[in-house]
DNA sequence: ACAATCTATGCAATCGCTTTCATTGAATCC
DNA sequence: GGATTCAATGAAAGCGATTGCATAGATTGT
């Protein structure tokens, strides 16, 4: 047998299709009893209803993109489930893009999904936005972690979290740091560098800069190489992944941690929690990030014109093991 | 303006909407001026089709639904990108759902991707295959990494490797072995035990069992505790993750790697080669794995009547070094 | 030169659903 | 009690593509 469609259960029911239809979509419109047959007939029949024939009427196609630059960094796993989450709220699967890395990817993959999602979730993108807004030309269109003055865009702030971890810091006595910064096409490398810097020059530090390194457990060791080389007592890490890769280079150099020398990573992953030592980092608000991401998005599908949104959601310092007292001296 | 249909190209060509709709999918069909005709116009106008209109008619989605149980774990990023490259091949988006390693959600999840993909690929699921069974009733389907007599399965078998990476240690010296058992609704955990266990017999070794383990970080963490317990110079982990874990536990407990124990972990998810000491483990070979599911998944989709295709692709030992030579003793 | 064959194109039905408009019978109002 | 409103349903028109069938020229064969 096929598919179930609204004219066997109509039929089935000797109701026409529309009343099915209206059972589903607006069940007020129906009476109840009519209405539990119909649901009942289609429950029996397993009936789905044909999303391509829904879309085709309705103009919507019942799905969101969600483009990531690196699915193997396990930043994105975690963005994709909290997305997933929110997506499933509001009853819209998510259609998953990786640009593994390529920025020409991104621009390639964001154009392809135009017409099979209703809008597009775009993920700490390589690609510069102009481009990136082209290809996703008339298609409702939010960035996450980047901001563009003309495109909707919700990022985890980070700013304050750093200052607080850079109190922290310097509460237990460190005076020397480095900043170990991420990949130079990252928007939230820059800003997370750009934080760190301000809130140095407002203590009187010292900031030694390295980098920029790749936001990789490998690139991770190379930036535990380039730290060893400095006096900096306590180091700021573009990302927990990083953080976890210049943990092992210290280790494996006989360098403690923390007591010979402090790190703090960014992000939070599962891993931060699991290594040793655990990783003080700044913890991103995930589950609000892909619900506010999902909302944005969602309300640049109803309302195309409105003006873009930009939401700025605080990540909180979370201190934990990496970090302790200044050695003295 | 809104979207371009085949319409708006047939009235600026002056030729008819069915001559556009050959243009794209039957060129050989169209004289080769008017097919450049309309190409250009296309082109020019940014046309893309309607997927939803096509589906309607073809009865295809022209998607594929990927269901893994846990997203956060580095396995499936990898198994994820494999797959969308090979299905990027065929021209075919994938549908990405995380169940959350709940057993309940992959049934839910499944069911609902009826009829909004033309078929699904199931990794390593933890639901029971009937229910699943039930739940992509009349769908094509494939799974991953679990072998079902009356579905179709493509799976990386690690037997002959893991009976390599037994020898490779008994070739070291070491006579009595840890089994570090994975999650007991995982399929692959069990084949796993069940080919060491089969290794060991052969063998004059003793192999202790220990387990079953969380596939996480600190489920390896637990089973390293566990491993200390024991004399077994060598272990046998369920996956890198887990090995990874137990390596830290080690290491924090002052055990040296592999001076003291030998560890070999299996899938080689990228930190396998990052942390340190490098693990050796079983390296599954992704690519071919995600190009031989999306074919097997094609086939069904093409001939849903055919028999269930049953793939299995030799994973390969690759020593690295976490392994070495057993302790005098 | 005329039938037979091809080639390139158009016509129109169809896929399954949503939604506007019309209709019918029942309830409400004065 | 007749006019008015309302609630519940049905009929039918699309949405944008694909595709079987028909047709008009052009080409070929004898």
């Amino acid at each position: 047998m096929s598919r179930a469609t609204i004219y066997s259960i109509a039929t089935m029911c000797g109701v026409s299709p529309a009343t099915v239809s209206r059972a589903f979509n607006r069940p007020e419109l129906v009476s109840a009893p009519v209405r539990d047959r119909v649901l009942a007939a289609a429950a029996e029949l397993g009936y789905q209803p044909s999303s391509a024939a829904r879309g085709l009427v309705t103009g919507r196609a019942g799905m969101i993109g969600l483009l990531v630059p690196d699915i193997t960094n396990p930043f994105f796993p975690l963005l994709v489930r909290a997305i997933q989450r929110a997506a499933d709220r509001v009853d819209s699967p998510v259609m998953l893009i990786d640009a593994e890395e390529s920025a020409a990817a991104e621009v390639r993959l964001v154009a392809r999904l135009r017409g099979r999602v209703d809008g597009v979730l775009v993920a700490s993108p390589r690609a510069p936005a102009s481009a990136l807004r082209e290809a996703a030309r008339d298609m409702p269109f939010v960035l996450l972690n980047r901001v563009q003055r003309d495109l909707s865009s919700v990022i985890c702030d980070n700013t304050a979290a750093l200052f607080d971890a850079g109190e922290h810091l310097y509460g237990l006595g460190h005076r020397t740091f480095a900043l170990l910064a991420g990949p130079s096409a990252s928007w939230a490398a820059a800003r997370r560098s750009q934080a760190i810097r301000r809130w140095a020059r407002g203590r009187d530090v010292r900031l030694v800069e390295l980098g920029p390194f790749r936001a990789t457990y490998k690139g991770g060791r190379r930036a535990g190489e380039a730290l060893l080389r400095t006096d900096a007592t306590a180091a700021f890490a573009f990302d927990d992944l990083m953080a976890c890769g210049v943990i092992a280079e210290l280790a494996g150099q006989g360098v403690a941690i923390p007591a010979d020398r402090s790190i703090v990573g960014c992000d939070d992953v599962l891993l931060a929690q699991a290594v040793t030592p655990r990783l003080s980092t700044v913890t991103a608000p995930m589950d609000d990030l892909g619900r506010v991401a999902v909302e944005v998005l969602t309300r640049e599908i109803e309302a195309p014109e409105g003006a873009p949104a930009h939401k700025r959601l605080p990540g909180v310092f979370t201190p934990r093991d990496s970090t302790g007292p200044a050695r003295a001296g």
